[in-house]
DNA sequence: ATTCTTTTTTTCGAAGCTCGAAAAAAAGAG
DNA sequence: CTCTTTTTTTCGAGCTTCGAAAAAAAGAAT
């Protein structure tokens, strides 16, 4: 089953949690990342040696407020952003983002572009993404250091391998293969992840007290997405990205979703089943593709002035979205909640019939202690989740696993 | 955030690893230790030796198809059964079981109790089991390995640190703290786990093959229970067994749930809930606490002869799971199903609109690919799991761990 | 200005682990 | 009785981590 450990794995793991220990903490000295990884500080100290002989750490002196304390002061020590270079590239409905991040997690630079998604044949969307990519390393101009990872990120369902886009409703293809067009394209390794589970991976890294080990996140937009972090792990299927809380049933035989079954959370809470419903138009229409965002606002203004069929709509959408966070609650644990994207904006109208739906479930009894926490703007969460998911990948596969950088090792000591 | 790897870990873990090959294998040579584990044969030849001296491992020399293949033959390996002994308790609806099981999992011996779980007081429920422990203890007569651990599997929510019992449809009380009272009568470390992670447990020891890294059991009983492998590990909430499959809102609302609530997917497939329904109750009466499994059988029989009441009955119990385990597969992927449990026996009725209700859902598209595997007796399964989860906690952590049991190391040698 | 303190960091030898190669052991085949 | 083959053990080399002691680098005290 499991492997056995050897003996030079350990300093590759070890090597790995000193790097870890320097991402998570803002520039620690050496004494706190021995208390950090509860090594000894002999071996703190011959590896940090090494990792900044190889050029994957900086002495970060001078700077910081001196402590003012006694003693020989702290050597504060930082991730050299020259050490290597990710691309990020998120793609959502009708925009794609590709964005140039640095080994201390800086943004360089980032384009924004507008594309037709729905209509654009696969292999037109493939090679929009890679004209995107190369125009940004191109203009990089070889400052910093050198590019080792593509992360993309898209709405819709990425195999666990993350390297396909299975489905996804930002494009009537199916098995979209990013990861091995991008890849020998540019001859680096990419991965493909779900958009919800970069957001949840970015919260964690914002904010670590209020989203650690265990939280949820849901993208309220044109569908539901969801993303799970459960005793310090993504969850994800075993096969794929999964989580497709939007598609969980929430009345059987219910109201028609955009995926083609009937009952889905999302064909209650999605933006097109709010404006769909606020319309009078029938559950069971298909629903339209793209709704404005100020359309959106007009149906939750109205929602807000008066009773009527808006506010029964966006009752609607709570209730689905309460149900299905309760019954999520019966599999694991009541957990914070984020949720977050355009659909936050009528957050004020959802949040007490969420909690009243959510009362209603195995989840109910602790309805009261659940927060939840808002955002509007997703773009940046999934950016940063995508860049902390190569920056990390680089941490344990490049650099924690010895020189990857032939860099002189210190001989002149 | 994650620790560094000592020095002396290292052989700790791989002490373990070996011990685990060893558990996992039917009685292997070094040389296939060798090819599991990844290690040298160096090191298997060392850590074998020392777990012989220690009275951990023994040769079983002479048994065996003698392999009639060229060469030194192999000796082959196994747990000693003199190592240690483990004491199961297997606590359900109105029964309790406990059991000897020796450090290589045979059952040395079994008591089975009938009690009024529903009426005993707190102090009563928790008195009986330690008085059934002390009473199989007692037999052992110091034969046989130092009792080591013991291992309790109760239906209900348990405490994710597997002390306390939180809830259960057995017995009114709540936060009945097994854990910490048997620990403190009987100075062992004692686990309480949800009696289907325990049937989790042991189809993965039974079939790897089958139930390997990702499936699902579920108990059909008076209530439903639900475990679930994912990705080789048990999935357990943060704070709780979870995993409370059957109190997942099927219809929002809906029928009354023995736990008080609306909807629940048990308060239409729980025998209590197909039942009352058979029995032209209304869904929203208090169902009765015990049903007698003829009973069931009875109408089983009525929904197989005749179109009726009780046909209908079983099909809302089936559409309830089919619905349930389609939402399951929207969160992970579609996996193997073990149904297991009285419930079984209408599994021919069931199934059909089980499969029928998955292929309305997310999960649809697979329908047909799931399988279904039936166990009718639950009560072995549970004494495995508990046997298997309580022998492999000794394996990582008494004698991986080094030296437990003070042996004369290897001097003459 | 110089000498304590205090704290951080490095150095150094010891102990332990795994590994590869070679040797030993234990069988069948010729 | 001597090969051949396969398994298992032995042995020295090369890492790694660790603890203790030394070195470094500052403020505090005299």
């Amino acid at each position: 089953m499991s492997i056995g450990i050897r003996h030079d794995d350990l300093r590759k793991r070890n090597r790995a949690m000193v790097i870890s220990a320097v991402r998570r903490a803002v520039q620690p000295s050496r004494t706190e990342i021995v208390r950090a990884t509860e090594l000894s500080h002999s071996t703190i100290s011959a590896i940090a040696a090494d990792l900044i002989s190889e050029g994957i750490l900086v002495e970060a002196k001078g700077e910081g407020a001196s402590s003012a304390r006694r003693g020989r002061p702290q050597v504060a020590l930082a991730l050299s952003p020259q050490a290597a270079t990710v691309v990020t590239a998120v793609l959502s409905l009708n925009i794609l983002s590709v964005a140039l991040v640095d080994y201390a997690g800086s943004t360089i630079r980032e384009v924004t572009k507008r594309l037709p998604t729905l209509t654009m044949a696969k292999q037109e969307l493939i090679s929009t993404v890679m004209a995107a990519v190369s125009e940004i390393i191109a203009g990089h101009a070889k400052r910093g250091g050198p590019i080792l990872r593509i992360s993309l990120a898209v709405q819709g369902i990425t195999d666990s391998e993350a390297r396909t886009l299975l489905w996804s409703p930002i494009t009537p293809h199916r098995n979209v293969e990013f990861g091995a067009a991008l890849e020998k394209a540019f001859g680096l390794p990419v991965t493909v992840h779900n958009d919800c589970n970069m957001i949840t991976v970015a919260l964690n890294w914002r904010d670590p007290e209020r989203y650690g080990d265990n939280f949820i996140a849901i993208l309220l937009s044109h569908g539901i997405g969801m993303g799970l972090m459960l005793k310090g792990r993504l969850f994800t299927g075993p096969h794929s990205s999964a989580g497709e809380f939007g598609h969980m049933i929430h009345k059987p035989d219910g109201a028609l979703c955009r995926c083609g079954r009937n009952g889905c959370i999302e064909a209650y809470a999605g933006n097109y089943a709010i404006w769909r419903k606020a319309r009078g138009t029938s559950e069971y229409e298909p629903p339209p593709s793209d709704i404005d965002a100020s359309a959106m606002e007009e149906l939750a203004q109205a929602a807000r002035s008066r009773e009527g069929i808006e506010r029964d709509a966006f009752r609607a959408a709570g209730e689905a979205i309460g149900f299905g966070i309760g019954g999520l609650f019966a599999l694991i644990d009541p957990a914070p909640v984020a949720i977050v994207g355009q659909g936050v904006s009528a957050f004020d109208i959802l949040e007490p019939v969420i909690r009243e739906a959510i009362g209603k479930t195995a989840g109910g009894q602790h309805s009261a202690a659940i927060s939840f926490d808002t955002d509007l703007n997703e773009m940046p969460l999934i950016r940063e989740g995508c860049a902390m998911t190569a920056l990390t990948s680089l941490d344990h596969a490049v650099f924690g696993a010895g020189a990857a950088i032939s860099v002189p090792r210190r001989d002149v000591a």
